[in-house]
Order: C-alpha cells, then structure tokens, then sequence
RNA sequence: GACCCGGUAGCUCAGCUGGUAGAGCAACGGACUUUUAAUCCGUAGGUCGCGGGUUCGAGACCCGCCCGGGUCACCA
C-alpha cells in the first residue's frame, strides 16, 4: 500500500501519525457551530475593530505560515472565512496541531472576530478541532483578487478528472456547488407548483416487464428468483396513466428514465424526466401548466445564481465568469402552427410533395441519408432543419401532423392534425405534450404497428403492452400529459452547453 | 460510428528538425508574529496513457490499442 502512496501523501501520513502520538484525534465525531462562514462575516459590524466569538467548520482551501503566525482560509458550503493563528495566543502545544496542518484539512475553530490591518475580517483562533485529517491533496488552484474580481490560477480543470471525481470538483470549486444548488431547487420548485395544483407525486416501476411510453432501446436486466427479463424504463407514461384510470387524477413523477443510446454533450444514459397528468384537461390546458411551471424552475435558479441576488460573502468566492447568462421568460409563450410554419420557412406545401418530392427537400436542407429515412422521419428533420433550430425564446409549436403523433389525440376539426405540442428555446426542445389517446382500439392498433416494425428489426419500436390496454379498457379519462427533461431544462435556464456539467455523477467508462 | 485535438511531477503546463526530462504552484527542510497568488534560501519529486516498430538513440517519428474533450452522425 504504501509504495502506492506518492510522496505529498507519505507527509501527510507521518503527520497523521504524529498526531496520533500527540494524542490528538485525527477524526471527529461532531462539532458545534455557532455560525457558517457567511453569518460569522456579518457578525463584525462595519466600522467595528473586534467582534464576539463564533464556532465555525469548514476545510482549509488557503494556507499561509508565517514564522510564529499563520494565515488561512476555511471555507464552507457558501463562504469562506479568514483565520489567525497566533503562537502567542495559542500555546506550544496547540501551535504544534496547527503545524501539522494541511490545505485540504476540515477542521473546526473557536475565536472572536477581528479585523486586520488590511480590513478583512478574521477570527483569532484560540482553539483548533481538527475533524477530518485530509491524506490526499485536493488540487487547489490559487486565486488572486484583481479589481475585486477573483481570478484563478493553475486550477482544477482537467473536465474528465473533474466528472470522475465530482467529490474533488465541489470541494475546490464553490461555483460548481451553486450551480448543483441551484438544480435542486428548481426541482423543489416543481414540485411546489404541482403540488400546489393539486398534483400527487407518486412512484412507478422503474424495472418493467414491458418498457414504452416512447421509442428509444432499452437496458435489458435480469430477476433471478423470477428468471425473467426486466427493463430499464423510458419513459414513465404508461404507468402514470393507468393511475389516471384508477381515479387518481393529477399525477406526477420525477426520476430517472434510462435509454441505451449514444453519449454526447446533450445525452446521458440515464437522465432525469418529469412527466405529469392531468384528468379532464386538454393540450391547451397543458400548455399554460408548462408556462406556470417554467416560470417558477427559473425563478428558482435565478434566487440562487443571480450575481444581484447572491450576499456579498457568498459572491466573493465565485469567479466572475461562473455566472451563467439566464433567459427571461414571459409567458405567454408564441404558439405557431406545425404545418404552416414549416410551409412558410420551406417556401413550398411540403406536405402536399410526395415522399421522393419531400426527399429532395430534405437533402436540400441538409438531412443526411435521406434514402433510407420513412416519411414521417423526413417530415421531422425537415422541421428540425427549418423551424426547430431556429426558434431562440421559448415558442410551443402546436398541431403536429398526425403520421408524427402516434400517442396523441386527433385534433378537433382537422384529424390530420393531432393535439400535441412541443416547447422549444434555444433550438432544444424543452416540453412534449398531447391531449391523451384514450381510445383503446385505437391504442390497441397503433401498438400493433408498432410490434409489426420491431418484429421487423426496428430496435427503438416497442411491443403491445396487454395490461396497459386492459387498463384503458376500463376506460381511462381524457387527459393532458407533458413530458420535461430535467436536464435540458436546466441547461436552458443556466446556459450550460453540456450535459456533464448539470448531472453531478456522468456516466463515464471505468478508469 | 467518422473526423479533429489532447494524455509529460499531486495540479496547471513547456519540451524545436529524434540526442540521457523542465517551470510555476503544491510537498519537504530552514528564515519570518497582520498575511492574502505571502516572500526569501535550499531539497526532493517522473513507467512521458498502454503495447509494438523504426533508429546507435524515441516524450517526440510509424502502427495498433486505451481514456478524455470537441465536431458531425445516431437518439421519431
């Protein structure tokens, strides 16, 4: 074991060990904090020269020996704090803990405020716990104040060190705790609204007999006692509508959903999905939900990452390039039309073309492998091409072409059309919606085609789910239903451009 | 999956047309009782991602592989 260690970490080893002969516990069980960082700043009135004594523990992220005194900084989860130590004050034997301590250390002190020659406020440490000895250097950059701007040097930045080791990340990068801050509580800040309508949170399967809900391929495990196939979800859906078929009518469910697909900047193999329903309601209803719901995740993230609304104590430890650039929503939200937007951007009836016709437009475009793609494909890439892409502030596009829509309701008047809306910002799309299918021989048929095209090798196509058509069967209530990325959304709200950079733990390959 | 870029000390990086591996920070020893990228003197620290090959000689050149980042494709 030890050949392993390299040579930082054999020091810190002989100190913990000449701790231990000092009598001195290397790790705690507790300490009590009368303040955290921030609150022990604000502890100092302006103007005074000393303050009361505080209880404060954090880690040591600045280390500055001086002969007989020492300068550091402990930070905690939002701040961070001056400590002096001073022999004098402290006696040989204390001095000789704080000799033996290391940048990386949690440690616990006790000591009144004061303020130093330079004006910032310190606590005079009388008594050091030491709580968790650290054996292993966290990479501490070092940072300069420049004009009031903090500037880093020598940081951790390696991105794949950093999701591999999301511990070390948060430890040495306060901005990177915010943001995780801040996702969590925008998801408390849906989960307020909903339940504030009324909605139930509630849990299905994620280990499925039958995965579906939508098209995508799915991890396959194994039950031993029941030797038999489960599935990863997809999607929550078909579980969160049978609810609405036993009667419980506003339902809603955040986890994780699981697809075995690709991994790039917007793709995670397993992501985080909110899907709520709600009896009685239509598109249109759903529509306004989304709006009420996007409002509140952004406030939520704008509480806790707008520069003007985070306490001086806690914006001093971020870099200024670390505040995201936040959209402003203001519902409500354009709505434009799915066929006359796409008919307007191309210039021409696309939907009128046949499928060589629509082909042609499609590679004109720039889809690529046209030939192999189904019309209804062609139809979507050229609307991604054409209009998705192209939409910045959040637009609902409404009434999808029916061949698109296989989960939805026709549209009233026009069934062509279907009752479904996407929400897009940014050229992503944020939100899916339908007025539910609730007609179980329609159901029944449109899964049939779908069995047909998975027995025909379509690996994304899922089978007929007997149960889930049982259940509509008894008849299920109209309903509105949304589907949000968790993730997507919360990379729209704090402009981060990779997926890696909102989840805390990525998947990565083994080291 | 394709292409581009990268992997050198704990961290951030340099290393020229091939000639026995470098800096800053961190660490260790010393000086320093209000510093803040502390400063000053000294010391130590490396399987140059892995495996082959070319060469008198490879961190560098060639081939293969692993890992990551980016772009594109895939993901209705």
């Amino acid at each position: 074991m030890s050949e392993d260690l390299n040579f930082v970490m054999k020091a810190r080893r002989e100190k913990l060990a000449a701790l231990e002969a000092a009598g001195i516990a290397p790790f705690a069980y507790g300490f009590d904090v009368t303040h955290d960082a921030g609150s022990a700043l604000r502890a100092l009135a302006e103007g005074a020269e000393e303050g009361p004594v505080v209880r404060v523990a954090g880690r040591l992220v600045a280390w500055r020996p001086h002969g007989k005194t020492v300068f550091g900084h402990l930070a905690d989860q939002w701040s961070r704090i001056q400590l002096y130590f001073r022999r004098d004050d402290l006696g040989d034997q204390v001095f000789t803990l704080v000799d033996l301590l290391d940048l990386g250390d949690v440690i616990g002190v006790s000591g009144p405020l004061f303020r130093t020659r330079t004006g910032e406020t310190t606590i005079r440490v009388e008594s050091v716990t030491l709580l968790a000895k650290s054996l292993r250097p966290l990479p501490f950059g070092k940072e300069e104040r420049q004009d009031d701007r903090l500037v880093r040097h020598s940081g951790f930045a390696d991105p794949e060190q950093r999701y591999r080791q999301r511990y070390a990340d948060l430890a040495v990068h306060p901005e990177v705790r915010r943001r995780f801050v801040a996702r969590s509580r925008m998801i408390s800040a849906i989960r307020r609204q909903l339940d504030g309508l009324g909605y139930l949170e509630v849990e299905t399967p994620v280990l499925q007999p039958q995965y579906g809900g939508a098209a995508a391929r799915p991890f396959l495990t194994h039950h031993n006692t029941l030797d038999m196939p489960l599935y990863l979800r997809i999607a929550d859906e078909l579980y969160l509508k049978r609810l609405v078929v036993g009667g419980l009518e506003r339902v809603y469910e955040v986890g994780h959903d699981f697809r075995n697909e690709g991994i790039d900047r917007t793709h995670n193999p397993e992501f985080t999905m909110l899907e709520f329903y709600e009896a009685w309601a239509d598109y249109g209803v759903m529509m306004s939900r989304v709006e009420q719901l996007l409002v509140a995740a952004s406030d939520a993230v704008r509480d806790v990452l707008a520069p003007e609304r985070i306490p001086a104590a806690e914006r001093s430890v971020l870099p200024d390039e670390s505040h995201p650039a936040m959209p402003v929503l203001r519902p409500p939200f354009p709505r434009v039309e799915w066929v006359p937007s796409l008919h307007a951007a191309a210039g021409v009836e696309v939907m009128a073309l046949d499928t060589p016709g629509l082909r042609g437009v499609a590679e004109r475009v720039g889809v690529h492998g046209v030939a192999d793609l189904s019309r209804p494909k062609l139809l979507d890439e050229v609307f991604q091409a054409l209009v998705e892409c192209r939409i910045e502030d959040p637009t609902f596009v409404i009434d999808y072409p029916k061949e698109l829509s296989p989960l939805a309701k026709p549209k009233r008047g026009n069934p062509e059309l279907t009752e479904r809306f996407e929400l897009f910002a940014r050229g992503k799309e944020v939100a899916n919606a339908f007025s539910e299918l609730n007609d179980p021989i329609d159901q029944r048929a449109r899964l049939e085609a779908q069995a047909r095209l998975k027995a025909a090798g379509d690996e994304e196509a899922v089978g007929v789910d007997e149960d889930y058509l049982r259940a509509m069967e008894y008849g299920m209530p109209p309903m509105g239903g949304v589907g949000i990325g968790i993730d997507r959304l919360f990379m729209y709200l704090t402009d981060a451009a990779n997926i890696r950079d909102v989840i805390l733990f990525p998947t990565m390959r083994p080291e």
